[in-house]
DNA sequence: CTGAAAGCGCTAACAG
DNA sequence: CTGTTAGCGCTTTCAG
């Protein structure tokens, strides 16, 4: 590979000389210049980044750190993100956690500030002193919801009140026999939407919901979203309504009540949460809340992107709006 | 940020004696060594990868290229590709190309020899000529079908075979006007499975089918796919059975179908191909084609880690094996 | 077993 | 406007 020595030998000029006109820094001689760029051309050089950054401080890389991203809502957003962070020149390197805390804590520990100029981050079961253990000098921003007590730029959505307004759209269907699915309490976003959902009911006047209502989910997929609806309609007294903590929960939870001749929305109406790309289209399709992700992604990667520039102020918390989107699954 | 050199002064040894102990290269004196580690813990010190990358030679870091990871058969293969890359101490860096042209030939071009140790693509609209232009001594694999002339490890399921057993499946069902929605001739994959659903016809002994069976689709989203549906269900003879060539342009098109009183499977019964975890959970269910996305994700990553690792045999085509899951959406 | 010193490819002073 | 030079932090001969 031709380094930029190689360069400056065939084009007779020194090593300043070409990485000036590389860099397109100050005036370079015309003819110089012309002399450079055939060389250029000639020995097909190519810049080495890690060079580069090595000698700049940057690494023109930030990490974003995700449960799974199978889960398709990641996806959206993983994708949001590499866009945003493209306007900043920043590749994005991504990590997978599974949601777990040991791999969090280590993708943690792994964000030697040499290797990325900034990260997002997005954990499930991550504990506060995971962070004070480990500190690192990268840039960070928690994206979603948590329950951390750490002073780090937090960019999500209200998700008590987003939770209070799918639940209150349910009480205002008539429905009173209201469950969740997706309870878990390691989770910070299930604590949060847990608490809309009893603000909700409370302020409608309705009784506490029964135990068996709090419906617990490991994993935020289909099968669990199936199987909590499975044990929902087996209680003595089925809900009449089902609020899910995210829409594959909630597409889950959709097909097992059709397995059991339970129909969607008569018989129980179901509310989603992530809006993605598929709940426009299922049958029947989703009412859910939707969040701006594009948003989300784009607050998060200019925050690391001040970040990284100095920016010492206060930490910030960003709220992205959200709408609850009405669909077929509540229409009835 | 501690350097190595730090280390070493405070724990009174030489850069070499840390490096070593940091390596675990070599026998290190153990009163050295436990001078090291204490001052290790001390600073907190952490090897910049930068520094050490380059003076390996290695970055530790590959590429992956996909369309969009919003679309969940990317993001399942992305997690499946990280997932795999790990064993390998390598973390993934992702760039989207929405399947166009420009920014496939430039994320091509940007792969510098020093930014990644390899990279594994996805190109949809890529041409030959691209490769040649832009010479890399970057390993690549391409993943995914593809209509490229190109020197290029490939790893991927027989898309031909595979298309040709999904129509075949709809043949045996005794369906006789059969459609396919995806058709776009700047995509390999759309190539491919088309020329599978012409074979099986052919096997069959079926008509030629009229051009209006061929439904072209822009991008594989679910609008894509329910809006040709639409078109198909408006020729004045519509198919009794649609082949799609992924399942969210399948999902469309149930839902396009339903929205005009028609019944899957009974009028019209619809294939999918890359059974993403929605398929399983959809009403109806969608039967589809099953790649084994783990195996097409690991095949990738080795394949590079070999080339990586400076072997230099002949250009391999590695197979993946796919299932049908046959499911509600043909069951009728 | 360990220290000294060179140098990976590049950029940024600093002189000219 | 351009050349020289000193490192960025690390690994690695090469001598001890």
């Amino acid at each position: 590979m031709a380094t930029l020595k190689d360069v400056a030998e065939l084009a007779g000029v020194s090593v300043k000389t070409v990485s000036n006109v590389v860099n397109g820094y100050s005036f370079v001689k015309p003819e110089n210049e012309r002399k450079v760029r055939e060389a250029l051309a000639a020995t097909g050089y190519k810049p080495n980044v890690g060079a580069r950054n090595l000698r700049r401080g940057r690494t023109g890389f930030i990490a974003l750190m995700v449960p799974e991203l199978s889960i398709p809502y990641f996806g959206e957003l993983a994708g949001g993100v590499i866009t945003a962070a493209h306007a900043h020149d920043w590749s994005v390197l991504i990590e997978q956690t599974h949601g777990l805390r040991d791999p969090e804590a280590a993708t943690l520990a792994s964000l030697g500030p040499h290797m990325v100029d900034g990260a997002i981050i997005s954990p499930e079961a991550l504990h506060t002193q995971d962070f004070t253990r480990n500190p690192t000098d990268v840039p960070m921003v928690l994206l979603g919801e948590h329950s951390l007590d750490v002073p780090i730029d937090h960019v999500g959505i209200d998700n008590v009140q987003a939770a209070r307004i799918a639940v209150r759209h349910l009480i205002d269907l008539g429905r009173t026999r209201i469950a969740v699915v997706g309870q878990n309490p390691s989770r910070g976003t299930a604590t949060q939407r847990l608490a809309g959902y009893h603000s909700a009911l409370a302020d409608a006047g309705l009784p506490a919901p029964p135990p068996g209502y709090i419906a617990p989910a490991a994993h935020y997929h289909h099968r669990d979203g199936a199987e909590a609806m499975a044990r929902l309609l087996a209680l003595p007294e089925p809900p009449d309504a089902v609020f899910c903590f995210n829409d594959m929960l909630a597409h889950g939870a959709v097909r097992a009540a059709a397995e059991r001749g339970c129909n969607v929305p008569r018989d129980i109406a179901v509310v989603g949460f992530d809006n993605t790309e598929h709940s426009k289209y299922s049958l029947p399709s989703l009412t859910t809340i939707a969040p701006d992700k594009a948003a989300l992604a784009k607050a998060a990667v200019e925050l690391v992107h001040q970040r990284a520039n100095g920016d010492v102020s206060a930490v910030r918390d960003v709220q992205i709006p959200f709408t609850l989107q009405v669909r077929e699954s509540t229409s009835g």
